[in-house]
RNA sequence: GGUGGCGUGGCCGAGAGGCGAGGCAGCGGCCUGCAAAGCCGUAUACACGGGUUCGAAUCCCGUCGCCACCUCCA
């Protein structure tokens, strides 16, 4: 069976037919570090870090681009507003600031690093060889009230809105942010490829061009970054739903104006909603990354972001990050159980590695579409088979067990949500005594309980478990013993 | 005006002509000193109205409602 994957460029399911076999050249829409990253940016990092993982674990060599753009007109303004607040960080220094945050996040959910990141900033050179190769091709001009700029010559190419289906004359005017960036253009509907350096603008944020000083146009740099690293043809392109229009138009519009196929198949991811509405940095509505981490552990973040299929919209609500963490728990538990059973889990990521460890319906449901949440309910399917065997007084079938657990460690594995992954262990280096002695603490009030308990003295043994679950700790008794954990 | 998407049980969320994915919450049972955890059972679910079909949540037509994009956005 073949890979599938949605292209919303065709608008329908094909098959994913790699340029080169066996590899897969895939460029996402990294952010344009203007801003702190919000649960947005999450879901489509992860996304794209769930089918990247699948093609690999599936035999596929995947190269990977996540751009930084690091240069645009937000950034200079989110700069000169907190610099006439009293604030001095310079613009590159905000970005590059933001750009950290962003990896953080990333790291916090596990979304590994691409195989390269680069930076708008690093690959002027290259935007400024496509343009020229534009304007020789006549599908760009410098703007005509003689300034600097330059613009994509829309009506010079007819195919101009085909990645969103649009008729150009039925397009909306271009109501450009900063009407003065409008200037020179022949059309509303051009967009800019280069923009003139201006007074007001910091000298650092200006390179030189054949056209004079400026800075590159939103959407150039994607294409430019594309082609240098992936080449004038690659197999997936992908980004936000929003991203759509216009700057996935735009790119496909530069990069085959300029002669080139540019990516084979368009993907797109859904946005996530709250309260049935779209989040976004203008509404005002945005959960931040930060505080999202500060509520729920990563790895079950990383579970509930991972929820629904990556087209469908994700809902947040404040319910949503307590019941992924009930659905994640379990997994956990059963993992627990098995240990206590006496068998041992595959070392993290080894059960992964192995092709013969995912259920046929878990590898069938990846190769749909990358159809996670199918996945997971087969993930959730072996953890319930697992549990009727442990349950069986006699010990039950230990061969199954085994069998079971290698499967489930797989799968998460594949989904990157294996917690006995060292990388999710938590890195706060004074976290580690303070822990060691609650651990003693519980034990010693474990003890007292199970001796009431011997005694009969359950008023003792239940006003010490009351005491404990008061203070979030949760005790679990079973044949072999008592379990504790922490909410 | 144009381009798309969505409406599934209390909630989240898959599925896309015939077996009721999965999770959360609830109810009943088993287990337990009682719990917790786990297991078993438990739901007249597919916005509405027509149609096609032996059979429709799924296909077609219509209606209603919601959402996104049309140059800030992941």
């Amino acid at each position: 069976m073949k890979q599938r994957i949605y292209d919303s460029q065709r608008q329908e399911l094909v098959d994913l037919d790699p340029r080169v076999p066996g590899e897969v050249g895939m460029y996402v829409c990294g952010p344009t570090v203007q801003s702190a990253p919000h649960i947005g940016h999450l879901r489509s990092a992860l996304a794209y870090d769930l089918i990247r993982r699948w093609l690999t674990a599936s035999g596929q060599r995947v190269t990977l681009i996540r751009n930084v753009t690091d240069i645009d007109d937000k950034i200079l303004d989110n700069a000169r507003l907190a610099q006439e607040a009293g604030g001095s960080e310079e613009w590159w220094a905000l970005a590059y600031r933001v750009e950290r945050e962003f990896t953080a996040a990333y790291d916090a959910i596990g979304v590994q690093p691409p195989t390269y990141e680069p930076r708008a900033t690093a690959n002027i050179r290259e935007m400024i060889a496509l343009i020229e190769r534009l304007i020789e091709r006549g599908h760009a001009y410098p703007a005509e009230d003689g300034t600097a700029s330059v613009y994509f010559d829309t009506a010079s190419w007819p195919a101009y809105g085909a990645l969103t289906r649009q008729q150009r004359d039925q397009m909306e005017d271009a109501a450009d942010g900063d009407p003065s960036s409008a200037a020179g253009k022949r059309d509303p509907r051009d967009f800019a490829l280069w923009k003139a350096h201006r007074d007001s603008e910091p000298e650092t944020a200006a390179w030189p061009s054949p056209w004079g000083a400026g800075r590159p146009g939103w959407h150039i740099e994607c294409s430019a970054m594309a082609t240098r690293y992936l080449g004038e043809e690659f197999d997936i392109h992908g980004g936000g739903l929003d991203l759509r229009f216009p700057h996935h138009e735009n790119e496909l519009a530069q990069s085959t104006a300029a002669g080139h196929p540019f990516a084979r198949h368009w993907i797109h991811n859904g946005l996530v909603n709250t309260g049935g509405q779209k989040m976004s940095k203008s509404l005002g509505n945005s959960l931040f990354a930060a505080d999202l981490l500060a509520a729920a552990r990563p790895i079950v973040l990383r579970y509930f972001l991972g929820s629904a299929h990556y087209r469908s919209v994700l809902e947040f609500s404040e319910s949503s990050l307590a019941e992924a963490a009930a659905a994640f728990g379990r997994i956990e538990n059963l993992l627990d159980r098995v240990e206590e059973a006496g068998l041992e889990l595959p070392p993290a990521g080894a059960a992964g590695a192995d092709p013969r460890n995912l259920p046929r319906a878990f590898v069938e449901a990846m190769l749909d579409d990358f159809a996670v949440p199918q996945a997971l309910a087969v993930l959730h399917g072996a953890v319930r088979a697992a549990n009727t065997q442990l349950d069986d007084p006699t010990g039950g079938d230990r061969a199954e067990i085994r069998e079971l657990a290698q499967q489930i460690a797989g799968m998460l594995d594949v989904l990157g949500l294996n917690p006995r992954d060292p990388a999710w262990l938590t890195s706060g280096g004074s976290g580690d005594e303070a822990a060691a002695a609650l651990g003693e603490l519980v034990e010693a009030l474990l003890e007292q309980r199970a001796d009431a308990r011997r005694a009969k003295d359950f008023a003792t043994s239940d006003a010490i478990r009351d005491r404990l679950q008061a203070v979030g700790i949760t005790i679990e008794d079973s044949p072999n013993g008592t379990r504790w954990s922490l909410a």
